[in-house]
DNA sequence: TATTCCGGTTACTTTTTGGTTACTACAGTA
DNA sequence: TACTGTAGTAACCAAAAAGTAACCGGAATA
């Protein structure tokens, strides 16, 4: 019999992880490529990226498409299910937009826009 | 220069600790003893408990009040700007209540329900 | 022929995280 | 006198997480 002791546990079960929250964020605003991904989140290495990602898909919150060509092309998106977690990851997003606010009001501090180029 | 790639990142640099969220969350039904905090949270050891409490300490988020008495009794409450979190933190809640019913539906599942005896 | 493209895997190393145990302070109580 | 209860610290060690670097395929291109 599995446990919880608060609901929350079983919400980080899914994305508690390191990039969790942020990849799932970036594929709210539309499916993305794995390289796009990679751009997105330049901390990430790619053994990270696949690992979290593989993670995401068996939680199915997310989806991997494999288009076969030659060079590979993989594309991800959320699954309807995981959809349901864009109020949490937007008030996670908008919180942490307060906290930049709040805490680095006079430092400077960026957050930085790729440009999302689209290639087909 | 600090730079973000996204809201996110500073969002998790807040509450991103393996319990701060959980933490957090029971500290937004009102102030904790240390030792009701070991209750209601009993995976967690004395080391992660201090070492995460005074993280988001740290941060503002959380308040640490002595009480001089023997034997010594500490309260943990949400600060002002950590109760903005409140937001966040239940609908990682709820995001989770709903994911146990998708993920568990017919297997046995319990979100225990910890009694919390008032002392004085 | 050699190199690039993309997405990924693997083996290995380093870093980070977390667990365990022992120890502290001090008043009250048995 | 010895022990309890509370909250915490410190030293030490084990385990888990994450970084690094090398390697793969197979078509297209230089």
């Amino acid at each position: 019999m599995k446990q919880y002791n608060c609901e929350i546990e079983a919400a980080l079960e899914v994305i508690g992880g390191k990039w969790k929250a942020i990849l799932l964020y970036h594929l709210t605003k539309g499916p993305k490529r794995t390289s796009e991904l990679k751009r997105l989140v330049p901390g990430i290495t790619q053994k990270m990226l696949t690992q979290q990602l593989r993670e995401l898909e068996k939680d199915s919150v997310i989806l991997r498409k494999v288009h076969s060509q030659i060079p590979p092309k993989v594309e991800y998106s959320l699954t309807e299910y995981g959809r349901t977690l864009e109020p949490v990851l937007n008030s996670l997003c908008h919180w942490g937009k307060r906290h930049i606010q709040y805490v680095y009001a006079d430092e400077e501090v960026m957050v930085v826009n790729k440009e999302v180029e689209k290639t087909t």
